[in-house]
DNA sequence: CCTCTGATCTTCT
DNA sequence: GAAGATCAGAGGG
């Protein structure tokens, strides 16, 4: 277990597309209350274009209390509940007012599997090969490890809670990385098939190849 | 393998 | 009242 330095604030000041992509490989971590560390590498992710993006929940400058981390300095975690029941966790993207973000849609865990096991309850697929269930979806991840919309609005370039490690080599065991359309926006039209999930090919972790 | 459905909260109509 | 950046379980092939 190689440990990185803390993502810097230069990485999340570019184009959402370059921080979906340049995610991928990186690790996310999430420290328990009793110090536990919970870890994965992220696998699978979505860029979220803002005001112009219709799947995105700040379409045409829409500003609520539900997503107003996503106008906050890159790197701000936009953690919002949806369907009433799961809580999805979002990096912010650009700077203050830039209301852009990544959503983290699937991790492969890689430190507190034992925990993330006990979250996941029945749900649970353990296998020789590795788990291909306990982050392989953006409810789940956050389940495992432990997130919620209490979460939401942490700084993560400083939190001691939630944040990401830049490994200095990329852990990307699946090799290339594969461009596809989001999922479970098809009320966005045009943008339905826009090109901006982005995951590791072949990772049995990516919730959907 | 697949499709269908309930759960349950925020936001908008 | 309806729909949603989801998941798990049930039922059919």
């Amino acid at each position: 277990m190689s440990d990185g330095p803390r993502m810097e604030a230069g990485f999340y000041a570019r184009d959402p597309v370059g921080v979906a992509r340049g995610l991928l490989g990186q690790r996310l971590v999430a420290v328990q209350p009793d110090g536990t560390r919970l870890a994965g590498t992220i696998v699978e992710t979505e860029a979220y274009l803002g005001v112009k993006d219709k799947a995105a929940h700040t379409f045409g400058w829409r500003k609520t209390e539900r997503n107003a981390s996503m106008f906050e300095p890159g790197g701000t975690a936009y953690v919002f509940l949806n369907y009433g029941i799961h809580s999805v966790l979002n990096l912010s993207v650009g700077a203050a007012g830039v209301p852009t973000a990544v959503l983290i849609r699937a991790i492969e865990p890689t430190e507190g599997l034992p925990t993330m096991f006990e979250r996941r309850g029945k749900a649970r697929r353990p296998s020789e090969l590795g788990s291909s269930d306990l982050g392989s979806g953006p409810g789940k991840l956050t389940q495992a490890l432990g997130i919620t919309v209490a979460d939401d609005g942490i700084d993560t370039l400083a939190s001691d809670r939630v944040f990401v490690e830049r490994l200095r080599q990329r852990s990307l065991p699946g090799r290339k990385i594969v461009v596809a359309k989001r999922i479970g926006i098809d009320y966005a039209e045009e943008w339905a098939d826009a090109p901006l999930r982005f995951y590791v090919r072949g990772n049995p972790h990516v919730s959907r190849l």
